[in-house]
DNA sequence: TACACAATGTTATATTATAACAATTAACAC
DNA sequence: GTGTTAATTGTTATAATATAACATTGTGTA
């Protein structure tokens, strides 16, 4: 079989919902919001989720449990990510950064261990909440 | 008060059990293992996972909910983490790189973002999975 | 002593995620 | 088209992770 190439309906609704937002957003929250479009259980969108990682076409915030929309086209595999994180109003962003990303991909630990993905996540205060 | 130098009960009984097993655990894994020291609920393992996380005696291990404890007697403040994960046999370590650590410290995204924390993780196969 | 704050104990509940199994759909080879 | 395989879906139940709320006790300090 090919490589799939098309998304399924569950995972269309799913992503829809998730670039629209346009901001990290949590499964049952997703649930929630799509349960209008016909998924009923954690499950279908659990699934979807899988999938659209997977792909590339999202991401996991790990720190948050939360889901966000890839922006950076040139991570289609979910395998090399940075996000900054603000503590004060949870606003995150994906780094794209050609530097950063040569860098780490390039890292060898000491142990010679070869790595074949990495996620970073940066927090601080953004611009806005650093002037509170 | 002065600032706490000295861990209290459950921190400490905690603390042990983490160091003792030398590799990351999961809270209720710390909780079975520990009622016999007399911590009995789930709360009162968060409470002491949180503060250890907080002084820099432990790191929690975002991709796979668990807590390791530290082994880089410089990070005593849990504000720069890098680890390295095996995703065959499940074997973490904490990286200790200062060009990598003073990388990351100084980097600054295009927003001008002020990053005052990162967490960084690795994945791959160690040495043993990869020749399987 | 009185005060402030940290830590504890306890019960209940919230949140996040997966197991198990049956049914349906999509892609491909012939 | 038919048969085959894998992906996807639907469904119920449950596991795993984490916090809320509140009362109580301990600890350092003035
Ligand atoms: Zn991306
Ligand atoms: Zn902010
Ligand atoms: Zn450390
Ligand atoms: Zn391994």
């Amino acid at each position: 079989m090919l490589k799939q190439e098309t998304l399924s309906k569950n995972q269309q609704i799913v992503l829809d919902y998730i670039e629209k937002v346009n901001e990290p957003i949590k499964a049952y929250s997703i649930l929630h919001n799509v349960q209008k479009k016909g998924i009923k259980a954690p499950l279908q969108v659990y699934r979807a989720l899988d999938k659209l990682v997977e792909i590339g076409k999202i991401h996991k915030i790990e720190s948050r449990n939360a889901f966000v929309a890839c922006k950076n086209s040139n991570c289609q595999i979910s395998k090399a990510t940075a996000f900054s994180i603000c503590e004060g109003c949870e606003e995150v962003s994906e780094i794209s950064d050609s530097k950063l990303s040569k860098y780490l991909k390039n890292f060898q630990d000491k142990a010679g261990m070869k790595f074949n993905k990495y996620n970073l996540e940066f927090f601080g205060l953004c611009k806005k909440c650093s002037i509170k």
